[in-house]
DNA sequence: AAATTTATGCAACAAATGTTTCATGGCCGA
DNA sequence: TCGGCCATGAAACATTTGTTGCATAAATTT
C-alpha cells in the first residue's frame, strides 16, 4: 500500500490537495504558499499562524504517504537545499543526444532567448510610444503565430484606452478594416519570416491612408516594414529548435504597452483602475488567500 | 553590556571567532560552513555530525551576544529567507525622471526578464512533453493576458498534430468542453495573479476527469495548479512596469511546443511539411526574395 | 430518520529539544 | 607546588516538540 516516493514533495502535495478533506486541503495549501517556514519553524507555529490544529498537520504528511509531519518536512528541508543544484547556466553542453537531450534543448533555446532580449533597441520602442501615444486611434494586426502578440497587445492597450484600440479583422473580413485606416491613426502590425500576404496587405494599406505605421518584425527589409514609421526589432530565429522564437515580440510588445500607459499618465492610471474595478465586481478573478 | 544587534548573524560570528575558546572556535566554523543545516537540523543533530558536545552551541551562542542558540538560529533563518523581495536586479539605474525615462524603464524591463528565463526549470517541461506525446488529445486553456499564450500554443501544436489539439471554449461556451474531459487526454492551463474563476475552473474539471493536467503559471501555490501533474514556473511580477511580464510564459509554451515535436520525430515531421505545403500552395506567404 | 462512517478539535502522551548544572581537567600566576 | 580560573564533557533539567487516543460534530449511507 506504500506510495512509491514521487519527485517532489511539494507536487505530491499538491496532486493529492483536491482529494482531501476540507481543513487538510486548508493547512496543505499553508504549507505549500509557506514552504520555507515549513523547514524551519515549529509544527506548532505554523499552525498557530494557520489558525489550524497543530495534528492537522500530521494527518496531513500521513495523508500524502509519509509516516509523519517529521519526514515530510526532511524531504521539504531536503528539496530546498541551495548546493544541490547548479547555480546557474553553462552547463552540460556536451552531449547532443543522451537521456536529457530534451532537457538541454530547453536550456539552450532560454538561454539564446535570454541572450537576445538585451539586443532588442530600446529608443525606437519609445518613439512608437509616443505615437501610440497621440493616435486617435489604434489598429493592431498580426498572423498565425504572431496573432498572440496582437492579440496581447490589444488586450493591455485596451485596459486603458478601451474605445480606441482593434484588431484588424475582427468585425469580419480584414479588408472591410483597410479601407477605415485613417491619418491620425496609428497601424501595429506584426510579423517575420516567412512573412504573409495578409500582413503585408496591411501595412501597404495604413501606408497609403497616411496612418502612422508601426510594424514589429525581425528584419528591416521585412516587406511590412517597408514604409514604416517605426520599426521595432527583434530576433526570431534566435533560439534553436524549430518554431521561430516569439520571446523577443512579447517583450516589444509589452514594454510598447508600458510605456504608453505611462505616457497616459493619471487619466490612463484611471481608466485602468476603473478596468480591474469592473472585473473585480464580476468576480473574474480569485480573491487572494487573506 | 548587551552588546548592539549588527548587520548579520553571520559575519558577527566571523568578526567574534578568533576570540573564542578552541572549542567555540570550532564550533562556530562549522556553522558559518553548514549555515543551511544550522537553520533546519537540531542543536543535537549538529553536534553529533560535529563531533562537538550540544553544549557548545548553546556557549557559542552567548558568547557573540545571542540569549540562546534558539536566538541565532532564528536570525540566521530571516537571513536566509528567500522570498524578501526579489534576489538582485540593480534597478532604479540613476534618474528615475529624464529626457529618457522611458528608454531607462524599457531597458529595466528588458534587462529583468532576460535575467528570468534562464531560471525557468527545464526539467518539469521536458516530462509535460513527454505527457503531451502521449496524449491522445490536447485541451488548452487560458484566459485574458494568457489567451495570447493559449493561442501561441494551440497554433504551434496543430501545426503537427492538427486534429488532436482544441482551444477550450472555441465551439461555444467553456462548460461545453468541460464534460468532454477524457482520462486518456491532457489540459493545459495558463494562468498567473490574479487568477480567474474560469482557469480554475478549467484546472478543477480536467483533474475530476482524470486526464493529465499541465500548469503554466508563477507559483505553485496557484489555484490552478492543485492537482497539476506538471507545473511549469515562470516569474510574471519580475520585471518592472505595470502589466506583468509573459515572456517566461511565452518561452515555457515554445519549449514545450519544441520538444512534443521532436518527441513526434518523423511522423510529426511528415505532418508539419505537409502543412508548411499546403500553406504555400494556397500563397500564404510571401516568396522570398532571391 | 437512524445508523454508520468520516472529519475535526482537544488533551494527554512519550520523545526530543535547548539549556543548565556539576564535576573534571588543564592552564597560568603566585 | 599550590590555588584560582576557565574550558570542556556528561548528565539532569524543564520545555517544547510531534504524535495519538478520544469524544464530538458533520457528512453520508441505509
Amino acid at each position: 500500500m506504500a506510495e512509491p516516493a514521487k519527485s517532489s514533495p511539494l507536487s505530491e502535495l499538491r496532486i493529492a490537495l483536491p482529494s482531501l478533506p476540507l481543513r487538510l486541503q486548508e493547512v496543505g495549501r499553508f504549507v505549500a504558499a509557506n514552504d520555507y517556514d515549513a523547514t524551519t519553524r515549529s509544527m506548532r507555529d505554523l499552525a498557530a499562524e494557520a489558525g489550524a490544529d497543530p495534528a492537522a498537520f500530521t494527518r496531513l504528511a500521513k495523508a500524502i504517504g509519509y509516516s509523519g509531519w517529521d519526514e515530510l518536512r526532511a524531504a521539504l528541508t531536503e528539496e530546498r537545499r541551495p548546493s544541490q543544484t547548479a547555480p546557474f547556466s553553462g552547463r552540460t553542453r556536451g552531449r547532443r543526444h543522451g537521456p536529457n537531450a530534451d532537457v538541454t534543448l530547453i536550456l539552450d533555446k532560454l538561454e539564446a532567448e535570454a541572450a537576445g532580449l538585451p539586443r532588442i533597441p530600446a529608443q525606437p520602442i519609445a518613439e512608437a510610444a509616443r505615437a501610440l501615444h497621440d493616435a486617435k486611434r489604434i489598429w493592431i494586426a498580426g498572423y498565425r503565430s504572431c496573432r498572440s502578440v496582437a492579440e496581447l497587445l490589444n488586450y493591455e492597450l485596451r485596459l486603458f484606452r478601451p474605445e480606441q484600440v482593434q484588431l484588424v479583422g475582427t468585425s469580419g473580413p480584414d479588408d472591410l478594416d483597410l479601407g477605415a485606416f485613417r491619418p491620425s491613426e496609428a497601424v501595429i502590425v506584426i510579423g517575420f519570416l516567412p512573412y504573409t500576404h495578409a500582413s503585408v496587405r496591411v501595412a501597404q494599406a495604413a501606408h497609403r491612408s497616411g496612418a502612422t505605421l508601426i510594424a514589429i518584425a525581425d528584419s528591416l527589409s521585412a516587406p511590412m516594414a517597408e514604409g514604416a514609421d517605426h520599426v521595432l526589432l527583434f530576433e526570431a530565429a534566435s533560439s534553436p529548435g524549430f518554431f521561430p522564437s516569439l520571446t523577443g515580440a512579447i517583450a516589444i510588445a509589452q514594454s510598447l504597452a508600458a510605456v504608453t500607459f505611462s505616457l497616459g499618465g493619471a487619466a490612463a492610471k484611471k481608466r485602468l483602475e476603473n478596468t480591474e474595478a469592473r472585473l473585480t465586481a464580476a468576480s473574474t478573478y480569485v480573491p487572494e488567500k487573506g
